[in-house]
DNA sequence: CAAAACTATATCAAGTCGATATATATCAGT
DNA sequence: ACTGATATATATCGACTTGATATAGTTTTG
């Protein structure tokens, strides 16, 4: 384990207090979403083994007519681990689009299709500036406002550049190889 | 499989021309690197599943005193996999920095170190700015350049951010609990 | 009133990541 | 001339992550 992993960022997320596993997913999808995304299938085992090092304890409570709930809590070891892990040199930056990746195939695109290509990018990206933009004002903590903010920046930059520049590719397509698959 | 990974972008970069396993990396480290990235555990594996479904050809080259190359075509259906994959709905963007998640804990770092940490993410983003900058004018392909570009004017665009917001987390770590760990 | 979304758990195959191993060649600097 | 770094070229392996699927009752929305 060299980084942050589900399983320190879960941990991570208990120091803010006790939590079930729906719960953490939940913080991930809220205030984690910008940097950092997990689903069940990595935040069930990675608590499993949390549990076996010590690092959390848990405690079931009983539901009615639900599966039972299983309440985690941070150890002290779990606290040590987790504040070693943060002294940690951070991995790179990492962005991965496989809209944009499409585009360097323009050529095997019919010209239509790579505009409704951008029209989409640029859609997406819009919806998520408005609901940053809706979900900002109630962050509490100054990291997650500052996180909100960055979200929102990027992603305005982003659009920006793919209105003046499309036509980049747009107009390139046009000329090669049609080399359409129905 | 759903959508484009590693095996489908095999693939693609093989309708540019034949090539080996290694060659194919350096595709995913100069043209891709703005948007995708694989290593020598997903090329290899991927290439040997291509062989097996028919979708490459393999010839090997003899060389003295060195490994055999092994020179990967795409075959006739090889390319129409490709297109048909090309022509699937792309999965959705992904950002994932282990940096900006850390600040989530600012709370439970020195102030100092917050500083360190920004200044780290704003220097990586100003060489990533460079180095792109260098290479945009040597890019070919109209998509390639205004890939370039799409990198270049989104890292500004955070870097600005950055600058003229972290007095917002810097001022925030310090009246907090300092539960610092040696 | 039905359909959708929410609470809450969990597993599994397939895919990916990062490190490591093996060999040799070449190029730059001392 | 030697040393070390970088490049060519292959490949594997464990650990981790992803995305889909399953189960099952409750609450909200249209």
């Amino acid at each position: 384990m060299l980084l942050m992993n589900v399983k320190s960022l879960c941990l991570g997320i208990l120091t803010f207090g006790e939590a079930t596993g729906y719960e953490i997913k939940k913080a991930f999808e809220t205030q984690f979403s910008q940097v950092y995304d997990a689903g069940f299938g990595s935040i069930y085992p990675a608590l499993n083994q949390l549990t076996t090092s010590g690092y959390v304890s848990c405690r079931q409570e009983q539901q009615e007519k639900r599966p039972a709930k299983k309440i985690y809590s941070i150890t002290e070891s779990g606290l040590d681990f987790f504040l070693k892990e943060l002294h940690k040199a951070p991995a790179k930056d990492k962005f991965r689009s496989e809209t944009l990746t499409k585009l360097i195939f323009a050529d095997m695109l019919p010209r239509e299709n790579i505009s409704i290509l951008i029209d989409q990018v640029i859609d997406d990206y819009n919806n998520y500036v408005v609901d940053l933009s809706d979900s900002c004002c109630e962050k509490q903590s100054q990291s997650e406002k500052f996180l909100c903010g960055f979200g929102i920046t990027v992603r305005q930059a982003a659009i920006k550049y793919m209105q003046e520049n499309r036509h980049l590719i747009e107009s390139a397509s046009s000329s090669s190889s049609q080399q359409a698959a129905e």
